[in-house]
DNA sequence: GCGATCCAATACCGTTTGGGTATGGAGAGC
DNA sequence: GCTCTCCATACCCAAACGGTATTGGATCGC
C-alpha cells in the first residue's frame, strides 16, 4: 500500500467514477485503475462495484475510507510539524 | 513521501543507528541512507543530526516522529477495518 | 600520531514500479 | 442494433528502489 495509493482511493470514492477521479488527479485513467486494483489485491477484498456508469461503495470500503482520510490528514499533520518554528523560550 | 519513507524513519528514530534501523528493516544500510535524505529533502529540513557514532533526532524530527506514528497506526487500522466483517443484525 | 574501527554517504547496476497511449469489451439508453 | 460511456487490458518508456562495492570522516586504542 502507498500513499498515492490512498489519495487515489478517495478520489475515486468522491467522483464515483475513476475517468473523473483520473482527471482530477492529472493523472490518465489506466494506471489508475490498476492502482485501484492492486490497492484492492492486496487488501483481500473488492472495495467498490463496478458499474456501467460508475463505481459504488462496497461496505468494505466505506470502512476503509474514513481511515485513508484520516492517514492523508495526518499526514500533512506531520508535513506542518516540520515546517513549523519550534517554541522559544525567549518570544 | 511515501508509506515505507515513514517506516523507514520510524525505525532510524527508534535505533539511532542507520544501520542497525536496515537490519530490522531486512534492506541494506545504502539505500535507507537515500531513502531519509529524500525524505529531508522533500520535507525541506533535516530531521536527524549525524554524529560519528549514529543519529539523533532534531527538534523538527521530534515533531515528525509523533505525526509518523499516527500514519502508521491509522494505515494498520485501514487495513483492518477491510478485513473486519460488517455486522450481520440476523446474528 | 597512527592504524583500526565504526558509521554514514556516494557510485554504479539490475530490476521493479509507475504513468502514458492505444485498444478492447461490457452494459445502458435511445 | 447502434452508439455512448466506462472500466480493463496490452504494450512501452522513464523513474524509483534495493543491492554490492567503495569512499569519506570521525573516534578510539595503542
Amino acid at each position: 500500500m502507498s500513499l498515492d495509493q490512498i489519495e487515489y482511493f478517495v478520489a475515486i470514492a468522491e467522483e464515483g467514477n475513476i475517468g473523473r477521479a483520473a482527471l482530477r488527479l492529472h493523472i490518465s485513467q489506466p494506471p489508475l485503475s490498476r492502482q485501484l486494483r492492486r490497492l484492492e489485491d492486496e487488501l483481500g477484498a473488492p472495495l467498490f462495484e463496478r458499474h456501467p456508469r460508475g463505481v459504488t461503495l462496497l461496505p468494505a470500503g466505506t470502512r476503509f475510507l474514513q481511515h485513508a482520510r484520516s492517514v492523508l490528514r495526518e499526514v500533512d499533520r506531520a508535513r506542518r510539524a516540520v515546517a513549523e518554528r519550534p517554541p522559544d523560550p525567549h518570544t
